[in-house]
DNA sequence: CTCAAATAGTTTGATGTCAAATAGTACCCT
DNA sequence: AGGGTACTATTTGACATCAAACTATTTGAG
């Protein structure tokens, strides 16, 4: 089954619409599906631990914060692709597990930054070891020229699809009419 | 912030862990980022069709199965990764919406395969263009014979990964003496 | 100085997913 | 035949996530 299914899901569409381009379906298809059996490896290295693979990324978003590991709700949001109320829920799992701590920020009442606790701390450096340990295990025979390539290719295409989903939410916001040549962030 | 993030991200590990080798890690972040980002933009095209992209790949599946359009709720389970209670779910709201049918197999009765209503023959022939074409434009720029090397790699990298994970199931359910000399994984 | 707008986080309600338990059906071996 | 085993889908209960509404705080404009 191992790439399989997507060739025979390619071979499925020639045969049934053997005028629709299936190509990029195909190489998209790869890309989830590599997601997501990665996503269940870590999911099983984390559970041994008692830990969910999102609670992992916050705890690692954290370290590599540096001292004193220290983010705010929504900087952590953004690095792991959470929404905001998502964020809050992690928090409370990890406060209760005793992996990080709330502080208040006397500057700027509004916020309430996550900080990693000892226990965190001690934690999260065993984790990522082994994280790392695992994840250049599962890259396998890949040659470290064939890795950039990939990254390289990788990163093109979602330049790509990053600008495109801007555009789409510029084209909602804006009027039709005011459309200017080019802006890279979201002037709302 | 197109890849900018997982570049920072990098940084921070060599600057916090120097030992750590972190090419793996970025190289599955652009991974599971890509596949995310994707998977939004594929989001907003089903739901101005009134569906989501797990519905859609149910139909998909159906549709790729050739008339008459037909499959059993497991074959369909295993060829969109979601789990036969999902699947129960899915198809139940497929089928209030009139998308598809469930049918009664004489020969066995066990199962009960679902069917592309008239309706839905119609609604995912649509989609399935309007998909492919949405993927091909999220391609870019990249040139045929990257994409087959980009194919080509995430194919031996699924592999290893495919495997990986295999072993570690047999690892699990073999008594711990029977266990031959090569075993990559976590043999706990 | 004051009130309106912007910002940050949380709460709420709905949804989608999974794992485990359940129920019905088919197969097989004696 | 008969009784155990394997298979298939569903039901149930728990949980993570999101969007939208809400609360508290800060900033800024007049």
């Amino acid at each position: 089954m191992s790439s399989g299914s997507i060739d025979s899901m390619v071979r499925s569409w020639r045969e049934e619409l053997p005028d629709l381009d299936a190509d990029a379906m195909a190489s998209f298809a790869l890309v989830h599906r590599l997601s997501a059996l990665v996503r269940k490896e870590v999911d099983v290295l984390m559970s041994d631990h008692g830990l969910s693979t999102g609670e992992f990324d916050v705890l690692s978003a954290l370290r590599r914060a540096g001292k004193p590991f220290e983010m705010r709700p929504a900087e952590i949001a953004s690095a792991v692709m959470l929404s905001p109320s998502g964020m809050t829920h992690r928090l409370d799992l990890l406060e209760t597990a005793g992996l990080i701590e709330r502080l208040v920020d006397p500057s700027n009442r509004r916020t309430a930054p996550a900080r990693l606790s000892k226990a965190g701390q001690k934690l999260v450096e065993t984790l990522v070891r082994s994280h790392a340990e695992l994840l250049t295990g599962l890259l396998g025979e890949i040659k470290p020229a064939e890795r950039r390539q990939l990254d390289l290719l990788l990163s093109k295409i979602s330049t790509t699809v990053f600008e495109t989903a801007h555009s789409r939410t510029q084209t909602i916001l804006r009027s039709p009419t005011t459309a200017p040549e080019l802006s890279s962030a979201k002037c709302a």
